[in-house]
DNA sequence: CTTTTATTTCTATATTTCTCGAAATATGGA
DNA sequence: TCCATATTTCGAGAAATATAGAAATAAAAG
């Protein structure tokens, strides 16, 4: 990963409303929920919504499905792995046998 | 960790100076290093650089000591755990046995 | 106490981002 | 085909954030 890719992905994450969206996906890992159901429940306007949901697929954090109608969002843990080694890369300037099975663990549902 | 502080630590990473001293300061975990060679190495203008500094210590991602004349900030592992923790928080609707490891290793160094 | 070095605070401008109604697009069914 | 449902794209004003020079503060040394 590079240092756009983790910008972008940590300003996705960094506002409330996809925030939400990215963690209550995480909840509902590895089915995710079409976009219909996250508007209601975050109680959020379909229009703002959708934008929001475009800005963390484009960074890699969530994917996208179409399901007749509807559209489906998930999770994406790998691209939430590889930002947390975009983070951690040469943590503690030590042998990655100390940080590399913690990040690979991320993907652990 | 609430949403507020979530977005806070998020936001103080989503930029890339920021981004690139809160790196710098992983690699040289535990002991950090002053703010005037973070600046030198990042080629930041001083008065950027300190508001990007205190900008991630009240996001709770670096702590900061004087030592005589400079000023010691190191990388807050701990902070950065409890973010992952927020991010990760009820993954996949699972038992906390699978992912509760992995956010406690991120202390690691 | 004056000077030098290290860093921060202040300030103003420039830039980016957020929100959501309205209109557009896509799908499935009558 | 025509309609209802699900979602996206567009647009523009409002709000938040980034930058860095100049002035202020803190500490050490002469």
């Amino acid at each position: 990963m590079e240092s756009k890719n983790a910008i972008e992905a940590l300003a996705a994450l960094a506002q409330e409303g996809r925030l939400a969206a990215f963690r209550l996906l995480v909840k509902h890992a590895p089915d995710g929920l079409p976009a219909g159901e996250i508007a209601e429940r975050l109680e959020m306007p379909p229009s703002t919504l959708s934008t929001n949901l475009s800005i963390l697929a484009r960074a890699g954090l969530v994917s996208a499905t179409r399901e007749g109608r509807s559209i489906r969002y998930r999770a994406d843990m790998s691209g939430m792995a590889a930002l947390l080694a975009y983070l951690m890369e040469d943590c503690c300037g030590a042998s990655p046998a100390l940080c590399d099975p913690v990040i690979s663990k991320v993907t652990c549902c």
